[in-house]
DNA sequence: CGCCAGGGCCATA
DNA sequence: TATGGCCATGGC
């Protein structure tokens, strides 16, 4: 795993800076976590809008579970979901709605906290933890290993090894971890393997700098 | 029409 | 520990 700084340099200067997390508040970003598990974020985009301005921890916890899946609707698993974001801004009181307060919270700790949370795994809380916490804890989903095992890396299966190995073998920055795995999902995008030319990269150019 | 998307829970062996 | 079924809308 040695090459990854290298791999990381290559992504950006393909795609440039990603700005992840998409998101107005800590909170929205949050929600957006557990909206697009599984689920495309053209439909979490919808679910959010259905919002509007009322977006909040305190909005969610005055609703009933059966309302809040009509608004989160378009996002899917609708009932699921509505339950876990009840699950999340029930944490998230502990803390009195207050993301500084969530931040000084102990690491390890809050991410215990989170894992604990009906309905947030391994993924989402890491994401939530990186992008709303601002604790340095590189998010690994399917991409990644999908896309470490295309380059030649024999990839750990569990999450917690391969987190582990990519943090041991980059640098622990923040800003970097962010714009790494916004990367991975935005290079997943490309339908270079299915389409010759996807119009941003193709198999035969700009995907092929990733085989370093 | 079938497939799958920025997962996670739960039952089973 | 490791599979398999389940959740569900919307785009292609």
């Amino acid at each position: 795993m040695k090459k990854l700084p290298a791999i990381y340099k290559t992504l950006l200067h393909i795609y440039g800076p990603q700005n992840w997390w998409p998101a107005q508040t800590p909170f929205e970003m949050m929600v957006g976590a557990i909206l697009t598990q599984n689920t495309t974020w053209a439909n979490v985009e919808k679910a959010i809008n259905n919002f509007g301005k009322r977006l909040s921890p305190e909005f969610i916890a005055s609703k009933d579970n059966d309302e809040l899946a009509q608004i989160i609707l378009p996002s899917g698993y609708y009932n699921q979901k509505a339950l876990k974001l009840k699950a999340l801004t029930q944490w998230y009181s502990k803390y009195d709605y207050d993301i500084k307060r969530a931040r000084a919270q102990d690491s390890y700790l809050i991410r215990q906290e989170l894992l604990a949370v009906k309905g947030i795994g391994y993924e989402t809380a890491d994401s939530i933890l990186l992008y709303a916490l601002n604790k340095p804890y590189f998010v690994v989903d399917t991409y990644t290993k999908r896309f470490l095992s295309r380059l030649g890396f024999n990839a750990p299966n569990k999450y917690e090894d391969l987190r582990l190995l990519i943090e041991a073998n980059i640098p622990a920055d923040i800003n970097m971890y962010g714009e790494f795995h916004a990367l991975i999902v935005r290079h997943a995008k490309c339908q270079c393997k299915k389409k010759p030319s996807c119009g941003v990269c193709s198999l035969e150019s700009e995907c092929k700098k990733l085989i370093i």
